[in-house]
DNA sequence: CTGAAAGCGCTTACAG
DNA sequence: CTGAAAGCGCTTACAG
């Protein structure tokens, strides 16, 4: 037994094709369809074990209720819950999404892009990767429904959900500051992602606010090359002369290696060095030392990118929406 | 500009959509289309920023080079990572993977198992839930292909990847003996999942075997109500005369509530109590105390899923595999 | 109240 | 060397 089709059912029933789909795709108007016939070929599609076909449906109707979603990767938990929540909330929609990676590579974003258009999603949800520009500019100007996550250029005007980088980097910088930190270091990526510029300045202007400010305290990470990166510049900044009383690390993948390592040198947190983290760590409670993080609403953030996806693919608005979102600090004990 | 099809590109250049369709896809033979035809119809294709319809070829082909993947909860970092492995090593294949979630849900795995069945995708992957056997069971006689990961039904002949859930358990308990806990404890869900009672079995014959053995030390924990039944168990656990001085925790969700409840109610680990965990959190790491833990192959598992799968999409192998990988246990240091 | 027919974009035997 | 045509499973005007 193969497939079953609509074609199957209506040979069945000795009906044709139009009144089997009708009534299956609950189009059937009032008086087009007898009240028998509908039971009957309900209960046949019932008892044959009918699937639609949702290709075939979506070929027809040039849609295909499909949300492509572009991460950076789906093993960091801050996409993993943000994927999950998307889906969630898409899924009330009627909407099916598709979770693809790109580990930070804009060759891979290209190459999702492609694929997801190709299996005619009906609109990206994405977060672009470092220079992923010109990707994003090609599908403003094929006016294709897509809403940037996370991160967003600044000079192209997308949809996009971000959250304030900027403040709330500088209200933890600023935190710091004020439990009695002088030499505070920043752990950041060396991409040129606004989102992650934004999270430097926030640390930077509140240091220059305080005159403290140091650039040899600021060191840049290589996504390729974390592990190493994050080791070296812990060691460097804890070094005899420079030895840094304040760490603020700029993702959850930096806080990780960062906070090993320190603690690999013997040193205590919060006594030796205080850390503050932008996104949490679930680990970050359980440890005895509890280092205080930014969290961000994801949640909110996935809903918002559903909301306004659908809302450009459903009503065509030609409109950029544009979301900043407010991430808290958590509750320091 | 709306989207470009073969049929555009073939009246272009005023050939047939065969031959585009033949050149475009790789599959004309010698001297089926002349050279100079070929060099057009691609430089054709590129300028005009054609995608294939994927949808359409699917139809067609009733191969849609898509691969579902059900897990219980994407935003649990065991089972990003599982399907970002799936992910990259089924797109080595040319295959795309949807992932969608159950939440644990039945109901919800059988509305997952139709909807990509519906979307045409060539061989599901399922992480099944507790009740899910008749859907399993439905699967097997319709012939679909499918693996199972993490779990399995024993009675329900399938291909699946699991990994020794009984001996890893077992030898996580006996270290907690070995390090001279009298009172061990175990976390674990209330299902009737195999591989969960497995883990059970692991932990009851190890203290047997020692003379340990306390059924009033398990508790069992309701996934819907999991921070409740932990923290409650925790702390009836640790009360004054029933007082525990080991703990093995059979999932990551249930140690890290766990855990923190133990450092809520002011104890050290390992000083106070011993904690053995079955699966990573990687924050073990960063904690001051090093809690060990048994780490699964999930690379492998994730590969082997695969293999399998698409040996049997493609060769219509009828034999059914089933690999149980080792899990082992981390350094303790 | 119901059916015949076209067409979504693709691939592939078949005919020339 | 190349094209016309059928058909994958569906939906939807149109005709009766």
């Amino acid at each position: 037994m193969g497939k079953v089709s609509i074609k199957n059912i209506a040979q069945e029933l000795g009906v044709s094709n139009a009144t089997v789909s009708l009534v299956l795709s609950g189009k059937v108007k009032e008086g087009r369809v007898s009240k028998d016939m509908i039971e009957k070929i309900m209960l046949t599609a019932k008892a044959m074990h009918y699937e639609p076909n949702i290709l075939a449906r979506g070929l027809r109707m040039g849609k295909t209720q499909t949300i492509g979603l572009i991460v950076a990767d789906i093993s960091n938990p801050f996409f993993g819950q943000l994927a999950f929540q998307i889906q969630e909330y898409a899924e009330k929609f009627g909407y099916t999404v598709i979770i693809t990676n790109t580990n930070e590579s804009d060759v891979k974003m290209d190459k999702m892009i492609s694929i997801l258009k190709s299996r005619q999603v009906d609109g990206l949800i994405i977060v672009p990767t470092n220079h992923g520009e010109l990707a994003i500019k090609e599908l403003v100007t094929s006016h294709f429904p897509f809403v940037l996550v996370d991160r967003h250029f600044p000079q192209i005007p997308t949809n996009h959900v971000v959250v304030n980088n900027y403040v709330a980097s500088r209200e933890a910088t600023h935190s710091l500051i004020q439990d009695g930190c002088k030499k505070i270091a920043l752990l950041v990526y060396d991409n040129k992602l606004y989102h992650m510029s934004e999270r430097k300045r926030g640390y930077v202007e509140a240091l220059q606010e305080a005159g403290l400010y140091n650039p040899e305290l600021i060191k840049e990470i290589n996504y390729l090359n974390i592990q190493e990166d994050v080791i070296n510049s812990i060691n460097d900044l804890l070094k005899g002369d420079k030895k840094v009383d304040g760490l603020f690390s700029a993702t959850n993948t930096i806080s990780m290696i960062g906070i090993n390592q320190i603690l690999e040198l013997n040193l205590k947190i919060p006594d030796d060095i205080k850390v503050f983290c932008f996104d949490k760590n679930s680990e970050f409670d359980i440890s005895n030392f509890k280092i205080p993080y930014i969290i961000q609403p994801i949640p909110e953030i996935g809903k918002k990118a559903v909301d306004i996806l659908i809302n450009e693919i459903e009503h065509h608005s030609a409109d950029t929406t544009q979301i900043e979102l407010v991430a808290q600090m958590s509750v320091i004990r």
